[in-house]
DNA sequence: AGCGGAACCTGTCGGC
DNA sequence: TGCCGACAGGTTCCGC
């Protein structure tokens, strides 16, 4: 489910949800997987701690702790959060429970067991967070920021806008939608794109992922699963997904070539 | 130092 | 029906 639009998504509905909740009891279903480090002492730092406030960097949810501390979260692929007035049904995915003090719950759920979970004290002891790089929505997010990544590196455009040391919150989807959008071929060196170029490249960035928000990230959440959300899925995304199909602006079909291991969808007449 | 590739794990889908 | 390979929205680690 996760690029930035769909974990922001995630995070201002828990955000609306979970706020003022306190932990009562935390229950870990997965054995060693998801959560990250002691299982105890995870249990131990959320019981009688008060949920203040869930934000997110990068793709990463931060629940805020009162009186202290954080619990940091990461959906990865499949991980999911759900929030319930009563005790939920188990079933096979389910990796973490926790009951609140209101008696309503919240669980994390996570078909591939990619997703983790951490209890930090500050969030500069994490070494997930220590190292990304620019939140695109940003004002620090200009075309001028990206001058250096740019030039010092000898990869290709799509793998630096996935290199979350650099920018932070894009994924396999959208880096297919955003270089389609301004016409650049996932396979140019980054170093070659022009300075008007990444002028187009930050705007781009900036609306696509604000149009995802606004729609509530169902752009990418659900395609598969739930048929309600399908149209609004196939209006958004323009390539991602549609080899085979012709381009929207030339008719040509969008090709599908794999890079660094991932599937890259584009239009070899519209992107340079 | 920077890069590409493998690994982490489970499920689904299409082809034979 | 069953088996097999390809593929899935992300990150981290390892070797060159």
């Amino acid at each position: 489910m996760p690029e930035l639009p769909e974990v922001e998504t995630v995070v201002r509905g828990l955000r609306s949800q979970i706020v003022g909740e306190t932990f009562a009891q935390v229950e870990v279903l997965h054995p060693t997987l998801i959560v990250q480090g002691d299982r105890d002492a995870f249990r131990e730092g959320l019981l009688d701690c008060t949920i203040r406030d869930v934000t997110r960097r990068a793709k990463f949810l931060c629940f805020h702790l009162s009186p202290k501390g954080y619990l940091l979260g990461h959906l990865r692929m499949t991980g999911k959060f759900i929030v319930a007035e009563t005790e939920p049904s188990l079933d096979k995915h389910q990796r973490v429970r926790f009951q609140f003090q209101s008696g309503r719950w919240l669980v994390f759920s996570d078909v591939r067991c990619f997703g983790t979970l951490e209890v930090l004290n500050t969030l500069e002891e994490s070494h997930a967070l220590a190292n990304l790089g620019l939140e695109p929505l940003s004002s620090d997010f200009t075309p001028d920021s990206l001058r250096n990544p740019f030039q010092r590196t000898s990869r290709n455009i799509k793998s630096v806008l996935l290199d979350q040391r650099v920018i932070v919150g894009i994924g396999n989807i959208y880096a297919s939608e955003i270089l389609y959008r301004i016409g650049i071929h996932p396979e140019r060196p980054a170093q070659q794109i022009r300075p008007k170029e990444r002028k187009q490249l930050v705007a781009t960035t900036k609306s696509v992922l604000q149009e995802a928000i606004a729609m509530n990230g169902t752009s990418i959440s659900d395609f598969r699963r739930v048929d309600d959300k399908t149209g609004e899925f196939q209006e958004f995304l323009r390539v991602y997904g549609k080899d085979g199909s012709p381009c929207g602006t030339c008719g040509t079909p969008i090709q599908r070539i794999v890079q660094q291991q991932r599937s890259s969808f584009f239009c070899p007449t519209c992107q340079r």
